[in-house]
DNA sequence: AACGATTTCAACCGCGCATAT
DNA sequence: GATATGCGCGGTTGAAATCGT
């Protein structure tokens, strides 16, 4: 079946719009609307292609469209459409008014993929990303560089972006990885100490400053040991459509960070990890739990590290590292210091 | 200030589907 | 049913803008 090629016909003009041709589409399209797009170009004065006219109409010129910066709320659509359609541009675009599957598609992948990345998310998938971790594991330094302290000042009510949380996600990740590397490796330089004064996840503020809504409640297990529960029911985060709860062992002294983004249930119990308050309490050191029973059921071992040729791909450029890293590490964090 | 690297985004390209002939 | 045509979609490109040194 043969085809006229579009553009490739002698003499169309190709390339950026002049205002000229902007406003003889306009003004043709206003006065007869766009009929045939095949025929368009001719009937007003154009030297394009119709396809040309239709791409610069509906992406630009169309007077709905609509200009300037997604909003938060125009992110968590696209995150959570995506997350349901996979790349159908236009379908998304169909959700959100003014909004082309061109623009859609170009700020995912210049803003929304980068966010995911950085959040240990797969932005295929939408699951979390466990290639990078034994990466991360080598560079504690950069940990111990964080200022923890800011992070860790509860007692301020903090709405939380999705780039915050992002960065509590990758910190998660860190965090995670190094314990798994430990337990995997005792003999490991890698142990990861954080300076505080605060006793960290003690406080509901905590939980209430990742800009969630909550419900508490106390549970006591087989051993009377009394558990905090806390269950997230934010319903206008971008990740609401995962479930997470965060659970604190009240009685005891293990607290585990929330998994953000389980992709699974057997996933979210085997990152789970445990910080013990008395270290944060007793030294203002925060030591990672190398004992901790959930992270000695993780499923990694050392067979599972790869080269770093293996692991890094297209998007894991030294840049794509440096840029996690200055921001998670240098960056203030939005917490009153 | 200059230059290279990186990012952004408008525009293009090729393909598949629907419809017309 | 075969072929031709038009439209829309998703992936890709490349110039311009921005950033970093």
């Amino acid at each position: 079946m043969g085809r006229s090629p579009c553009c490739d016909e002698n003499g169309l003009k190709k390339g950026p719009w002049t205002q000229e041709e902007d406003e003889k589409l306009i003004d043709h399209i206003q006065k007869h609307g766009h009929g045939s797009w095949r025929a368009l170009p001719k009937q007003a004065g154009l030297n394009r292609c119709g396809k040309s006219c239709r791409l610069r109409w509906t992406n630009y010129l169309r007077p709905d469209i609509k200009r300037g910066n997604f909003t938060e709320e125009e992110e968590q659509t696209i995150i959570n459409l995506h997350s349901l359609l996979g790349n159908k541009w236009s379908s998304i675009a169909g959700n959100l008014p003014g909004r082309t599957d061109n623009e859609i598609k170009n700020y995912w992948n210049t803003h929304l993929r980068k966010k995911l990345l950085q959040m240990g998310i797969d932005p295929v998938t939408h699951r979390p990303r466990t290639d990078h971790l034994n990466v991360l594991a080598a560079l504690p330094q950069l940990m111990a560089a964080a200022n923890f302290n800011s992070l860790l000042n509860l007692n301020q009510n903090v709405q939380l972006d999705a780039t915050t949380l992002a960065k509590a996600q990758l910190l998660h990740n860190m965090i995670q990885a190094l314990s798994i590397n430990n337990n995997n490796n005792p003999s490991s330089s890698s142990s990861l100490t954080m300076q505080s004064n605060n006793n960290l996840f003690g406080q509901s503020s905590y939980l209430e400053s990742l800009g969630q809504s909550q419900n508490f409640s106390h549970i006591l297990d087989d051993n009377n040991d009394e558990h905090l529960i806390v269950k997230n029911q934010t319903t206008a985060h971008p990740f609401d459509s995962f479930s997470s709860s965060i659970q604190i062992d009240a009685h005891d002294d293990h607290i585990s960070l929330p998994l953000l983004v389980p992709a699974s249930p057997e996933e979210s119990k085997q990152s789970q990890v445990m910080i013990k308050k008395k270290d944060i309490a007793n030294d203002h050191h925060h030591h990672l739990d190398t004992s901790n029973p959930s992270s000695s059921n993780s499923t990694f071992t050392q067979d599972h590290i790869q080269p770093w040729s293996d692991i890094i791909d297209e998007e894991a450029s030294d840049s794509y590292w440096k840029e996690i890293i200055e921001q998670t590490c240098s960056e203030p964090w939005p917490f009153p210091q």
